[in-house]
DNA sequence: TATAAAACAGACCGGTTGTCCTGTTTTGTC
DNA sequence: GACAAAACAGGACAACCGGTCTGTTTTATA
């Protein structure tokens, strides 16, 4: 038993700091984790307030249920994680394509450091969670409608600067979504971040690589186990 | 409480009649259904025995855990849907491109013709279960390869006819699911399979239709509650 | 028809899960 | 400092889940 476990079992009680808003923020960062690791059923609050250092009293005064925990991981921290990566780079982007192209090689970098694919948050629990809940599915789709949105937006910034005139905005955002949203669900299963750059190239229309070029294969697979 | 409820409580020891295969397949009907609409973790056993009428004894002489169940759905009935769905009509279309157009509308109007939209099999259960067990993440990994090399060789036919020369069979085909599983996601969360078109349109290069042209927009949302 | 294996029935159990509930402590306010 | 509300502690519990177990019936084989 570690000196600390035991100081706090056996010392004399000692005092309490209140502080609602790291307690919240704590276990929003172990839930969001645990979501994305194991999805919204496979995540039991039990271990999740062992992980979070975090009571049983505690947890129900921020999040009355489970349910209503799940709610506040998307419409906070999905969402944030979003804006992240999709929505604040490609509105800096100098054009749609080149922000689309960004975030793809972006992740697709971040993916092969990391050597493991979690997969994209929005998309792993939609999939679990859009038919589970009206609620649930509700907020998931205002994420993907902002997302398109704002990718939407940059095209037809684009063409009031006399570029795109030939796209559609909508479809353009459409596309570009699903091919990472689908990206990422091969990535995840084949736990190989390559066909993210396959769909990008494929998406930008590049040259076909000259024949007998040997296709780089990102073996990957390093579990990151805490 | 009806008269076959009650003929078969209070009659005399019926005669049994010893179907295993029939029987097996009545149990993957109901759990390819049930880990399709609620995903695998929210599928109780329990409830799966009562829908199929099998009792435990049944269903644990022919799949002695759930693991072993869904592997089995997976395997046998995932990889079946998809060959039905897409890898026979590619084959049998005149050109890749034909074939993966020809999927996306039937697709969609399907969808439309439903009301409703469960998603793709594939990709609902390889979002919960990649990162779940191994031999999940192989078997759906291993579905998610014959589909894209289904594709690249249709490309690659095309091509012994003189046809996609610029056209890089692995990326396309790459492209064409992420597109496909992608916009399936966006349409199952926003209940609107109209997406589905958006993409194709967009993976084709389609003109961009006339400036004011509503856009049709397919409500959908009739949960089949059987 | 004898017999062994396969197929099936149905109860049982340990463990887990999410939620609720009753107290106690801290904190803001007058 | 009095006091009410918020914040937190921690146990209790009922429901449920997946797996196991024993026993019975059917079926294939000889």
């Amino acid at each position: 038993m570690s000196a600390e476990i035991a100081r706090a079992a056996k010392g004399p009680p000692r005092k309490r700091t209140n502080d609602p808003e790291g307690l919240r923020n704590k276990v929003l960062d172990v839930a969001e984790a645990s979501f994305q690791a194991r999805g919204y059923h496979a995540s039991a609050l039990g271990e999740l307030m062992a992980t979070a250092g975090v009571t049983g009293g505690a947890l129900h005064h921020h999040f009355p249920t489970k349910k209503a925990l799940a709610l506040a991981v998307i419409e906070e921290r999905v969402a944030a994680a979003l804006d992240e990566t999709w929505i604040s780079p490609v509105r800096a982007a100098g054009s749609a394509r080149e922000g689309v192209r960004a975030v793809f090689e972006a992740v697709a970098a971040e993916l092969e450091r990391q050597g493991f694919v979690r997969g994209c948050p929005l998309n792993n629990l939609a999939h679990e969670l859009s038919l589970a809940d009206p609620d649930f599915r509700l907020a998931l789709a205002g994420i993907f409608a902002g997302w398109r949105q704002a990718i939407a937006d940059k095209i037809r910034a684009d063409q009031q600067a006399g570029r795109e005139q030939g796209t559609d905005p909508e479809r353009f955002a459409a596309l570009a979504i699903a091919a990472y949203s689908g990206a990422m669900s091969m990535a995840k299963t084949a736990q190989d971040a390559s066909v993210l750059r396959d769909c990008l190239a494929e998406l930008e229309g590049s040259p076909t690589p000259p024949f007998g070029a040997k296709r780089r294969r990102r073996i990957l697979l390093r579990p990151g186990k805490p």
